[in-house]
DNA sequence: ATAAAAAAGAACAATATGTTCGTTATCAAA
DNA sequence: TTTGATAACGAACATATTGTTCTTTTTTAT
C-alpha cells in the first residue's frame, strides 16, 4: 500500500484520539479533525465517509487484535483455566487494557467511552460465545445460554467502565479476583 | 404554571419522542423538533438550552416516577424480599417498563437506548445503594461494595438492552426468574 | 523517467445553530 | 371584564459545518 495513504491514515486517528482525549465525540468536528491532522478536507472524505465512520474503523483497529489476542488465550486456557486457576481470559483482558498500547485505556476513559464500549462488548460476546458452544456447560436453572452470554459480557463491560470511573484504583488482577466471584457460580 | 408552558414542552417533549422512534439521537436537529412540534425556533431555546439539554430533561420526566415507585417497593419488600419470593424489586421495575406509560419502551428501543439507559443506570445506582446500606449485607469475599452495585445495576442494563433487542421474547416474570438466578448467589 | 495515484487548496451550495428584534396572542389576577 | 404580564411567533441574522467538485501539485511504484 501506498505509504502516503497509511500516513494520512495514521495521523488522523492520532488527531481523533487526541480530540477525543479533550472533548466528546459529539463536540468533534470533521474540521477540527483534519485541522489537527494537518490534512486536506477533501483527503478526509477519500478515506472516511463520515466521522461515524472513522469512529468505528478506529474500534476495529483497536479491539481487534486485544481479542484475537485473548482468543489465543481461551484455546490453551478455556474461558477460566480453572476454577482456582491464578488467571482468567478476563484478567488477560483487564492486563492487555492496561498496557495501554494505542492509548487504548485513555480512549476508554473519555467522555465517549460508551461508544467504545458497545463495540468492545460485541466483540465480547463473540468471544464468550465462542467459550459456550466448545464446552459442554451445565445448565443449573434453565436459563437461556443468550442470557447468560450476554450477562457475561454485558457485566465486563459494566466493571471495565466502573474501574475508569473510579480512577483505576484497582489492580486487573483484584479485578478479576472479583469478576470470578460474581461470575463463576452461574456457570 | 401558565398552561403555554406546559403545552409547549409537551409539544416538544412528543416530537423529539416521535422523532426518536424514527432515528439516531445524533441525526435529529432542533429544526426537525420544532417542525414537528410546531413551535417557534425562540420558544424552543427559552425552554432548552440545547439538544442534550431536551435528553436530559425528558430523562428525568420519563426516570422519575419509574425509580421512586420501585423505591416504594422496596420500602416494604427489600431489595429482594426473599429468595423464593414472587417478586423482587426487579421484576416490578420491568413490569413498569412494559406498561408502556409515556412509551417508555418505545424509546428504549430506538438506535439511541445506550443512551437512556445511562440515566437509567444512574437512578438504579442510587435505589441499590440503598438497599445495601439498610440492610447490613454479609460480604463473603470481601468484595467492595461499590463493586457488587456496581455489577447490579449494571448486569440490569445490559439485561433490558438485551431483552429489548431480542424484540422482548420473553415476559417480565422469566427476566426477573434468570436475573436473580444470576445475582442471588452473589448475594 | 514516467505514468498513476494521492494529497492540497479553493470554492461551492446546502443546512444547522443560536440570537435578536418587533409583533401578536394568551393567561392570571384584580 | 379589563389589564398588565408573559409566552409564543416569525423573520432575519451572522456564523459554522458539511460534503462535493474542481484544478494543481507532489509523491510513489516500477
Amino acid at each position: 500500500m501506498d505509504r502516503r495513504q497509511q500516513k494520512t491514515r495514521t495521523a488522523i486517528f492520532t488527531a481523533f484520539s487526541t480530540l477525543l482525549a479533550q472533548k466528546s465525540y459529539s463536540k468533534i468536528t470533521v474540521q477540527e479533525i483534519i485541522d489537527t491532522a494537518n490534512v486536506g478536507r477533501t483527503t478526509f472524505y477519500a478515506h472516511f465517509e463520515t466521522k461515524d465512520d472513522l469512529l468505528k474503523a478506529l474500534c476495529e483497529e483497536l479491539f481487534g487484535h486485544i481479542i484475537t489476542s485473548a482468543l489465543d488465550c481461551t484455546h490453551t486456557h478455556g474461558l477460566y483455566s480453572d476454577r482456582n486457576a491464578p488467571e482468567s481470559v478476563f484478567c488477560h483482558l483487564l492486563q492487555h487494557l492496561q498496557e495501554n498500547e494505542n492509548n487504548i485505556l485513555g480512549l476508554l476513559s473519555c467522555e465517549s467511552s460508551e461508544l467504545f464500549l458497545r463495540y468492545f462488548k460485541d466483540s465480547l460476546n463473540d468471544l464468550t460465545q465462542n467459550q459456550f458452544v466448545n464446552q459442554n456447560r451445565r445448565n443449573n436453572q434453565n436459563i437461556p445460554q443468550d442470557f447468560l452470554i450476554n450477562h457475561i459480557s454485558g457485566s465486563f463491560v459494566e466493571m471495565v467502565l466502573w474501574w475508569l470511573k473510579d480512577k483505576k484504583k484497582h489492580t486487573p488482577e483484584e479485578l478479576d479476583c472479583y469478576f470470578r466471584a460474581v461470575i463463576e457460580p452461574i456457570l
